[in-house]
Parts: structure tokens; C-alpha cells; sequence
DNA sequence: CTGAAAGCGCTTACAG
DNA sequence: CTGAAAGCGCTTACAG
């Protein structure tokens, strides 16, 4: 049968002091006017040793203090089954991270997922309160969950861009502008003048920030009236008839958004016209770089700094907690690496004409 | 500047109740004495709506008792950057049962590591207790550490069998032993008298329980005059000449540890000798099955039941933690799944002669 | 059917 | 330098 865990009370009746000279010491509070002697307190730690005592995080938290503990929540099983690529590199980060900080993590497995998603509130309760702060995580977050968090002052940070209306939030992102402008600015000195940006159906932030990348390298060569509106498609729609359309009307670049399965499809259809890249056209992904099952040559693309988000995250979040009064607002942006394929050339017939 | 987030004090002020009244209906207490009529229910309800209130989890299980935190620990980094397959299916079924029943995970992050593994004990404080009970897992395990978790009571479950000398501990375990049976079995069924164990340096568990099958499977068939004892070896004693002289001894059979790195020289000098199975000796590997990249072709193995142990673990220590009074050990095996490949076939030269 | 009171295990002003 | 006291926000016997 289970022991009753020592209480504060129980180290300080063996140390023969007050509760509360334990719980500075085990703080090891340093304010002005507190000082406790060295006797003291090496009797007190040997009584913690003695007894096994560990402190109770949820009674620390109640009673105003922080109990080292970080949640973690995603909107998605935080393990899923299909896509484990997908958190874990985040996770490693935020691993690393915590184990420098000497935090705990708390992972919101609790949170019952309601046809497919979790809810952080869930009826009345706000689960994340018994971390002092949270790393979010997830695509499918829900804004009206986001805007309740912001009201009631929870700190935390998203992996990955998120905005709200009026609301600023927090976040550490991925700098997909940068990125994609610098993948499309390589295109236009190529020689293209007609890039067309295929995009999956569901607009996201980071799917916005693709976009802004896109326009950003036309402006930047003051060639803005070569800018053609994203095209927000479901994979169903990439048909060899519909690329070969494109081709067509003289598109002679495409830029992929990632995630959104428009990638498989566009090579097969491509692969069905018998096309090539860069022979027939030029070629980019906004993402990751596809792995040779899917892609039959190395694709132009750029790597999202997944670990190091993690990690910044930690960081952003414990600076958060330890500066309570500060405004509780960071935004970061992180550099995407380049990752060069072979599948930007110039145009096969330069309509150029500038 | 924002309001404080409402109090359970200030609903009941608004509905004029008691906190008490507050708390009952919010959790829905049925018991028998407590009855909360229609009305004031309507009435408590209705102003939670209108001051938005939640209640603060932290309070919630500082007055109930328990906190709702499974803890899971790692003698590894839970999210290793190079393995990053051994936890992840155990933790997917940890995280799947945990959902289920209710509890949050808290991993030991602020643990440091220390010359590459983890101690529960640091300083004679078990940080393990923050949390109600504790999930273990990794193949480092400090029996030491082990031992004295038992003293202190701890509940835990240790995922994959650990056995201490006095001390018996709970734990979930793969039936290594019965899949290793089935599969020597189907070798002397095939007429093979001269089977090999080929086992990794480290003995452990999970290693004897492999041999322990093999010696079995031979017992069972009154054939224990044929048992060759284990050769544990290193992966680099694993070269042409070495198999070429067990072919020689007669050799037609191989059963290999999995995990201990020696299955990948086992097919590169097998490769040099120019030998096959199952035309030139049987083959099984005591784990999980090959990927393409490792064998050439389907190696008979068994799958190790990951997701299930995870499982299950969490459900053996919810129980522990809700029968605090029984008996704190559980030992569960699992069964593996058999999975099968073309390696073996009754020997070219029989030396039957039984 | 509902309220007053005690208590969960800690921290934090505030005295001295 | 250390202790007594109040309090964090809830739940749970216990009265009535």
C-alpha cells in the first residue's frame, strides 16, 4: 500500500523550522530581506533528502508560485498514428529545450478529442492552467479557443504563425516569405514571366506567407504586372488536361505549396503529358524536400527549421514566465534553408520581352 | 487592462448560492444527500455563462486529492534525434490510453542527462513524484535506481520485463520467449539439428527470454540434446570466415537477436560467401521485421506488440493508482505476432539421423 | 435541498 | 535571520 507522500510540514517538523523557511530554501529565494543561515538550511536540505520530499507542483501553482511545468498541446493527437513526421522534429526541439531550462513537460493528453480535434476548453475548464505556460501546436486550431486563451492572459506560444483579428498572439514561424520570394526572385532571372502559385483549398497563415513571398520577388523587380492570383485548387483539380491548359497559355513556371497533396498529383499528371523539369517547365516546392518516392529528381524547395522552432519556443515561453509583467507578446520568424534541385532552368521559349 | 478571470466565489455571489452549491453542480455530483433543485441549478448555470467562468484545474485537484498527472520516463531522451523509432510506437499507445482515461502525461524533461542517461534520483529527491505514478521506459535502466523506487512505494510500470534480484517489479513485456518457441520450432520441424543463437553483446530481459524460447522449442520436441549454447558475440566477430566455419560445423540454421547491430554483417558476409537462405541455411530474426533496406528478402521475425504494451501500461497503473491498497505489482506479457518470410526451408544436407 | 467550515499543500507578505 | 498568519480556488464531509 502506497506511503503518504512527505509534506512540507513533515520537513519542517524534522528540521525543527517553520514551513515556511523550507519553502524559501527550496526555492532558493534570494530576495533582500530574506536570508536564512547556512546551518539552517543544510539542516532543512537533509531533511528533504532524508524524507524523499518533493515538492508538490499543483499546491505550488495554486499558491501563486510556478511549478516548472510547460505544457504542450496540439490539436492533433500529439503522437498521431499517419503523419509522425509532423510534430516530431518540433518535439525534439522542445525536448532539448526543456531539458536545458529544467522544465517538465506536460502533454495534454487528457483532452478528449471531439470528432477529430481537441478542445482546450472543455466545458468550463481551461485544462493548460496546471502548466505555468504552453507551446501549441496544430493546424486545425480553432481561433475562437486562441481568443479566449489571449483574454484570459495564459501564456503561451504557437509553433507556427497564427493571427487574430485584433489580438496579437505569440509565435515562433517559419519565414515562408523569405523563402519562397527567394525560390521565385531565382525564376524570374531565369527568364520566366508567367509563375503560376498553386495552392491547396484550405488558406492558412503560412500559406498567406507563401503568397506574400510570391508577390514580394515580382515587386522587388518592380514586375508586378506578371503576378498572377494564387490559385487555390483541390488535388482533384490537377488533371493532366488542366496543366496542360496552363502550359498552354504560356505558364512556363509552377511553385507547389506543400501539405496539401497537390505535389503526387501534379507529377503524375505532368508525368501523363510526358513533361520534364526544367526541359519543359521550372519547378518549385514551397516545403520540405520531397523524398525520391514522390519526386523522380531533386526539386528546388526549402527546409522548415522544425527543431529550432521547438526550441525557440521553450525559450520565448520561459522568458514570458519569468518577466510576468512585461507585455506577454513575442514573434519570431525563422530563416528557412534553400535546398536546391535541379528543377529551375530558363524558359524553354523565352516570351521575354522586356 | 483586463479583469481577473471570475472566481467560483463570484458565480455564487451572482446566482446568490454558496460556493459550495457552485462546485456541486459544476461537477455534477449525483450522490445520494446531494440533490440541487431545478431551479437554483438554472440559476448557477446561467450566471457561469455570463461571467465565463472556469474553473481553475489547479484548485480543482489540490482539494480532490490527485492530480491527474501520469508521469513517463525515459532513461534515454524520450524523443531521440537517431532512433526515433523505439519510443514512438509505445508512446502512441500510451498517449491513446492516457486519452482515454483521462489522465495528462508529464515527461521528465528537466532531468538532465548525465554522461548520456537519466537518474530518477537526483540528490536523493525522486522527481518522479510530482506525479501520481510513473510509466518507465529504456533499455538503460539503472537497477539501482529501480530498486529504490520499489522501496519508496512508488507506483510504476515498466515497459518491456526488468526483473531485480529480491525484488519483484511491475512491468508490460513482449512474450519473447513463446515467439522465439514457435519459430525454432519451424526450424526442427524442417528437419534443421543444428541451430545457432546468434545474441548481441549485453545480455538482458529481453535477450533471455529469446534464449529461453529456443531452449524450449527444443525441450518440447525432446531434442535438448541438440542445443547449442548462445554465442553472444560482437557485431565485428561477425565475418565470412566465422559463418563459413559454422556452415562447416555443420550449421543449417540461424536465429538472431535482433537490436544488436549483428544482422547487418550477418548479410554482408553471407553476401561475400555467396550464400542464400533459404537455399543454403535457414534464417529467423528473434524481433521486429526487416525493412527492404536491411535484408534482401522477407526474413521470418515477429513483431513486437509496441502500441499494445503502451497501452496497457497505462491501464495497469491507473488501476495501481485507484486500488492504492493492493498489492502495488502487475506483470503482464504480450503476445508478438508472427511474421512471415522465406528463410526457411529444410536443410540442402540433412544430417538427420534421429 | 443548501450552507458553513475545514482542508488540500504550498507561497508570500509581514512581523519581529 | 526566521516564524505566524493569511490566502491561492476549489471540494468534501458534515450539519441542518
Amino acid at each position: 500500500m502506497m506511503q503518504k507522500r512527505p509534506r512540507q510540514t513533515d520537513v519542517a517538523k524534522l528540521a525543527g523550522v517553520s514551513p515556511a523557511t523550507v519553502s524559501v530554501i527550496l526555492n532558493n529565494r534570494l530576495d533582500g530581506n530574506v536570508r536564512i543561515g547556512a546551518e539552517t538550511r543544510a539542516r532543512v536540505l537533509a531533511a528533504v533528502e532524508q524524507l524523499g520530499y518533493v515538492t508538490d507542483p499543483v499546491a505550488r501553482s495554486l499558491a501563486g508560485g510556478r511549478n516548472s511545468l510547460l505544457g504542450v498541446f496540439t490539436f492533433e493527437p500529439i503522437f498521431p498514428l499517419q503523419q509522425r513526421d509532423f510534430y516530431y522534429p518540433f518535439l525534439v526541439g522542445i525536448e532539448q529545450e526543456a531539458e536545458q531550462s529544467g522544465y517538465d513537460l506536460l502533454l495534454f493528453t487528457s483532452i478528449r478529442s471531439i470528432d477529430g480535434h481537441r478542445r482546450i476548453y472543455q466545458g468550463n475548464i481551461n485544462r493548460l492552467r496546471v502548466a505555468d505556460g504552453a507551446i501549441l501546436l496544430g493546424s486545425e486550431q480553432s481561433k475562437e479557443e486562441l481568443r479566449r486563451l489571449v483574454a484570459d492572459r495564459y501564456p503561451f506560444i504557437f509553433v507556427g504563425r497564427r493571427e487574430l483579428a485584433d489580438t496579437p498572439i505569440s509565435y515562433v514561424a517559419a519565414d515562408y516569405a523569405t523563402a519562397t520570394a527567394k525560390i521565385v526572385a531565382e525564376m524570374l532571372a531565369c527568364g520566366h514571366q508567367q509563375i503560376v502559385y498553386l495552392g491547396a483549398l484550405n488558406e492558412n497563415e503560412s500559406h498567406r506567407d507563401r503568397y506574400t513571398g510570391y508577390l514580394v520577388a515580382h515587386r522587388q523587380l518592380g514586375l508586378s504586372h506578371l503576378v498572377a492570383t494564387a490559385q487555390r485548387i483541390g488535388a482533384q483539380v490537377i488533371t493532366p488536361a488542366f496543366l496542360q491548359q496552363e502550359l498552354e497559355r504560356g505558364i512556363t513556371a509552377f511553385v507547389l505549396e506543400s501539405g496539401g497533396s497537390l505535389i503526387a498529383p501534379f507529377f503524375q499528371a505532368m508525368t501523363t503529358l510526358g513533361k520534364c523539369a526544367p526541359a519543359d517547365f521550372s519547378l518549385a516546392v514551397l516545403g520540405d524536400p520531397l523524398t525520391d518516392f514522390v519526386a523522380p529528381y531533386p526539386v528546388v524547395s526549402f527546409t522548415i527549421p522544425r527543431e529550432a522552432m521547438g526550441r525557440r519556443a521553450v525559450q520565448l515561453l520561459t522568458e514570458l514566465l519569468q518577466t510576468p509583467y512585461l507585455p506577454q507578446m513575442r514573434q519570431e520568424t525563422l530563416a528557412c534553408t534553400y535546398s536546391p534541385g535541379v528543377t529551375i532552368a530558363p524558359p524553354a521559349f523565352s516570351h521575354s520581352s522586356i
